[in-house]
DNA sequence: TGCTAATATATCAGATATGATATAGAGTGA
DNA sequence: TCACTCTATATCATATCTGATATATTAGCA
């Protein structure tokens, strides 16, 4: 990872290598994050076409700053939160599939 | 859902439509727990071939009761974990966007 | 049958994610 | 400028998930 997608990440919470040394995520970290990154991007892409973030939180009884935060690639953000709100703006297995398969 | 799907679900902790009223599933809920229930599968079935679930748990640094419940469905383990095991087994981002892409 | 490895179940204290709320900032148009 | 909508940030009590531990059950084999 090179050092401007590192303080990137850093910036969002991330604890890049867990005790923020900087190199040091194993390869399966790594993939973790730029899979909720990627969810995190196609999220906002497909949420921005057809309703506001607050629209998308009432729609999965959610809140509009966690919409946010989701959309945001912010480290206290689930997986599980980001496929409940693709799932919400229509998204199907399939879509989202495709996204994690399209990481790397 | 039928009746014995529900069942099942139920066995494993699954409070299926919320209050546990049987048929209140949104379909986005559903497709949630089918999502979660492909990848729990596919990572017992990837597992079993190569290593023991504490083999698994110690390289991920989690423990062999929560291997098996992941394996076995449990509602108390997230996506997340689910995704965490699957990569440590070796899988790649192309290999769990098609299990997932594979629900219904 | 007994012995052993593997898996499943139960419990729990600590960690992490959650929605709610308040509020700040950014953008847009009057 | 003001008023309004949308998005971002901060804080927090509660809920959920976590690994650890103990132990029960199962499976395979001598």
């Amino acid at each position: 990872m090179d050092q401007a997608k590192r303080e990137r990440l850093e910036a969002k919470g991330w604890k890049v290598g867990s005790v923020s040394d900087f190199l040091a995520l194993t390869p399966e970290e790594s993939v973790l994050v730029e899979i909720k990154l990627a969810l995190s991007q196609n999220l906002k892409e497909r949420r921005q076409k057809i309703m506001t973030q607050s629209e998308l939180a009432s729609k999965m009884s959610s809140s509009q700053p966690r919409i946010a935060k989701a959309e945001n690639g912010d480290a206290s953000v689930s997986i599980e939160l980001l496929i409940r709100a693709m799932l919400a703006t229509g998204a199907t297995p399939q879509d989202i599939g495709q996204v994690i398969a399209g990481v790397r």
